[in-house]
DNA sequence: ACTTCTTAGTCTCTTCACGGAACTGACAAG
DNA sequence: CTTGTCAGTTCCGTGAAGAGACTAAGAAGT
């Protein structure tokens, strides 16, 4: 596809980008979120090109996103999510947020969440991490930080 | 890129690929949001060619995640958000807090976010909007839901 | 009236990424 | 020593992205 590269630019909208942007890299780590984690079952499950694959899961390994592990002697692997991989699911519940309130149609939602501590069927909704209220992109200011372009 | 639609799949993610995972499409977002309208102002911004551009518009505005509004008896447009647009912008806030940790490095993030409830540099953080506490997803159960795929 | 300027796109050509499917390699078990 | 399984690799054809020149529509200047 020819992709121009964004990670260079100053914006870490653009960085993150770069890191799972591609396509399907984020449906391998949704699966690899709810527990298929070789090669044949996630290529199975996306009807993605092995090759592809192959590409994906590589570049999310060299991002530190996912993990090789050998379950066997023979050449067997799984990937697993790192620290790193596990903090972008963030990202994946807010797209299922947005996508259950806008595209799920009169089937509704195909998956519910159930949030262990109250044990209720919920959803996530963004805070303030330091003072605790709902923050949406109209409550905030963007101000340049230490890390703005020249 | 002759990509497949991801649209069909009974799946929250793959719907809301669907609509803003094509290259550039996020950037697209940002730029109007941080107050950029008008063509050639993002194509500059961006340095995207106008022909992915006229394309990437068009689709944002088919998907009705912004709105093309005349502003001159010339032919001339702006591109705003509509409210299914801005609260894709959750997404965009999500992917900033994740890139400003893992890969801002020591130059620090390159924006910053003044919450207007508290007046403090902050960012987001997920709740559950249930009972307001921090909810990961390592926090949840998924559940099939009314939509689930047979 | 005619030229110039600005904005908002088209159009064309080239290159490279994706999709599909067959093939390979390593090892265990029978 | 053949068969089976998992995890890729290789090859080819198509079509999407990139670059940049070109076009359209109207206002403003001369």
């Amino acid at each position: 596809m020819q992709r121009t590269t964004f990670g260079d630019m100053a914006c870490s909208i653009a960085r993150t980008l770069d890191v799972i942007w591609e396509p399907w890299s984020p449906l391998i780590l949704r699966d690899v979120w709810v527990g298929m984690r070789r090669f044949d079952e996630i290529q199975a499950d996306l009807g993605i090109s092995r090759k592809v694959l192959t590409e994906r899961l590589n570049h999310l390994v060299g991002e530190g996103v996912l993990e090789r592990r050998k379950y066997d002697p023979r050449p067997r692997y799984e990937y697993h999510l790192t620290i790193k991989g596990a903090e972008l699911l963030d990202l994946l519940m807010v797209m299922v947020r947005w996508g259950d309130k806008w595209l799920a149609g009169k089937a509704g939602p195909p998956v519910l969440y159930r949030h262990h501590a109250c044990g209720e069927i919920t959803s996530v909704e963004l805070h303030c991490a330091h003072c605790g209220e709902p923050m949406r992109a109209g409550d905030i200011d963007l101000l340049p930080g230490p890390g703005a372009a020249v």
